[in-house]
DNA sequence: AACTATTTATAAGA
DNA sequence: TTCTTATAAATAGTT
C-alpha cells in the first residue's frame, strides 16, 4: 500500500515538486477562480517558481487589485511579512541580499573543506596514489574528514592517532603488522 | 440523495455566501502555504471581501513579492505617484536575489555531491574502518572520486581497476602480498 | 497525460 | 460562529 499522504516540507524529489507544482498552481488558480465567481470579491494569487517565472491570476484585473493592496495595505489576516513602504522594502530586501551572500560564503567554505580534504587523494591516470601520503598527511586527511563530517572533535594529531586510523587495517590483515606500531 | 454540489455562479444567499467566503479563504491561504512548502516558490494571495476588506497571505513577503511581480517586465506604470528610484532599486535588489539563490543552489548541489562521495568513508568513534570496505566498495569510492575531479572518466569497474588502486599500497609495503586476490 | 487510492475541502445542517 | 457529516474535489504516486 503506498503511502499517499506526504509531509509538509520541500519536497526532495525535483521531478516530484515540478509535478506538484503544476498540478497545485493549477490548483489554487480554479480555487480563486471559484471564489471570485461564488462570492463575487476581488482575488489575485501571484506565483514565482524557483526559476523565476512569474505566474497569476486576478479577478477582476490583476493590476488593478494589486495596486489597491499595496496602496491601502492593511489588515492582512496571515501576512508573513509586515512592511508597507517602498523604504521598509529596500531595507528588508537588503537585508535579504547580505543574509543570502552569507549562506553562499558558507556553502563555498564547506566545498573548500571538502576539496581540501579530497585533494589529498590525487588521481594521476586513474590511479590511487596511497603510497605518497605519509602517516602524517594520512592523520591529516582523516581529521579533515571526521571534522566535516562533525561526528567527533578534532583533538591532537599524535602518533596515536595516525595509529588509530591504520590499526583496523592491520587487523583485517590488510597491513603488515609493522605498521601500527604508533603507540 | 442530498445535493451539496453548488452552481458556480454568485451565491445568492447572503449568509452562505459570507460562510463560503470565510471558509475559502482559510482554504486558499492554506493551499498557498502549502505550496510555497512544498515546492520552495513564492506566492501571495490577495483578497478583498465585497466590503472592501483586504485580506493576503504571502511568502516569504507579500509586498516584496508583489512589487517583484508589478515590476517585472516593462508593464510598471509610475501611475500612483511612487518613486522610480525605489522601483529601480527593487528590481535591481531582485534580480540580485535571484542570482544569488542560484548560487546557493548551485554551491549546495556540489557539496552534496561530495558529501556522496564521501559518504563511503563512514566514520565511527573517530575511527576510520576501511577494512569494511569491500574491494568492489573501494574502486566505486575511487571512480566516484575520479568523477567529481572530472579528470578522468569512469570507464569499466573490473578486478583489474580494483587492483590498480591497491597495487601501490603494496609496492609501497603497505599492504601485506596476499591481499591483491579479488574474492 | 491519464488513472486511482486517499486525503482534503467544503456545503448543509445542527 | 463552530462542529459534524455527506459529498465533492484535489492530488501523490503510478502507469
Amino acid at each position: 500500500m503506498s503511502e499517499r499522504k506526504i509531509k509538509m516540507k520541500l519536497m526532495e524529489n525535483k521531478s516530484s515538486r515540478l509535478v506538484t507544482f503544476s498540478k497545485r498552481k493549477s490548483g489554487i488558480f480554479k480555487k480563486a477562480m471559484e471564489l471570485s465567481i461564488l462570492c463575487g470579491v476581488e482575488i489575485v494569487v501571484i506565483l514565482f517558481s524557483v526559476g523565476g517565472k512569474a505566474y497569476s491570476f486576478g479577478h477582476p484585473n490583476i493590476e488593478v487589485v494589486t495596486k489597491k493592496f499595496l496602496h491601502q495595505g492593511e489588515g492582512s489576516q496571515m501576512s508573513h511579512g509586515e512592511s508597507s513602504n517602498d523604504d521598509d522594502n529596500i531595507v528588508k530586501l537588503n537585508q535579504q541580499l547580505q543574509e543570502l551572500k552569507d549562506q553562499i560564503q558558507v556553502e563555498k567554505d564547506k566545498k573548500k573543506e571538502l576539496d581540501k580534504a579530497l585533494s589529498k587523494y590525487k588521481f594521476i591516470n586513474g590511479k590511487l596514489p596511497i603510497d605518497n601520503l605519509s602517516f602524517e598527511e594520512l592523520v591529516e586527511f582523516k581529521d579533515s574528514l571526521v571534522a566535516l563530517k562533525g561526528n567527533v572533535p578534532v583533538k591532537d594529531k599524535n602518533e596515536m592517532e595516525a595509529a588509530s586510523s591504520l590499526i583496523l587495517l592491520s587487523e583485517n590483515g590488510l597491513l603488515c603488522e609493522d605498521l601500527g606500531q604508533g603507540e
